[in-house]
DNA sequence: GTCATTGCAAAACGTTTGCATGAAT
DNA sequence: ATTCATGCAAACGTTTTGCAATGAC
């Protein structure tokens, strides 16, 4: 299963960036403008195959699609409850994530590997609105 | 919009303190096994109403069904990344919680107002067996 | 030439919803 | 009598998949 180059994926990944936590549908949205024949499955499967591969993160949500982030490297967010948008949180002090860790540890009786932690908050720009 | 009594949702209720963080298709399995006239959407209705009413808790998953919890109460998982089996985390430290908002806060600049924190790691039994 | 990747459309999946019927108050 | 809850089936939104065609190596 040896990788083989494609400007979809290429187009994907750059996407990504410039988008801010996209969802596989904003990305083929915007794909779609200046490469109009690509298809949505294609979107799904290069994202997936960059999850696998440790390239980008996914962003899973309850009930709402996925959104992507191009940042691979372990950090955390925050989602306005508001308006949706997704902020990063990296700085969050090792020890401090190491701690929470043990905490669980200790109530549970399970070591943990890795987790996903989403907060809530209302950002500044919608509590500026109101 | 004033709640009637209804059998279905007591009786799905009483299937949530019976099985371990189920999801809606597992309550609605081991419902019809002794009253098989019930729908998966009278389910899902109950479902949503009780964690509306905040007598429940909804656990999203990424791709996975939710999963729900009799207690209510503010407290965190961790998932066996194996068998999936759902392990509570309550008697984390409020002030870690605490602490970890702030740095959130620090970060993102948007105040914390809830979490979902899920863990991930494997359980006793799975390592036992390798 | 081999086989990974694509576009397309259909299917899968979890969940919600519209509607007529039935049950609780 | 009112109106909330049910069962059913159809619809929904997101994601995956089967398949023949295309493209990278």
């Amino acid at each position: 299963m040896n990788r083989r180059f494609s400007v979809q994926k290429k187009m994907i990944k750059e996407s990504l960036k410039r988008l801010d936590h996209p969802t596989a549908a904003q990305v083929y949205e915007e794909i779609r403008k200046v490469y109009p024949q690509i298809s949505l499955g294609t979107v799904y499967r290069n994202l997936n195959i960059m999850v696998e591969d440790g390239e980008i993160m996914r962003l899973p949500f309850s009930g709402a699609p996925d959104h992507f982030d191009q940042n691979p490297e372990e950090h955390y967010h925050i989602v306005c409850s508001r308006c949706g948008r997704i902020f990063d949180t990296d700085g969050i002090p090792h020890e401090l994530l190491a701690e929470l860790d043990e905490a669980v540890q200790a109530c549970a009786g399970v070591e943990v590997q890795s987790r996903i932690l989403i907060f809530y908050g209302i950002c500044a720009a919608c509590k500026k609105v109101q």
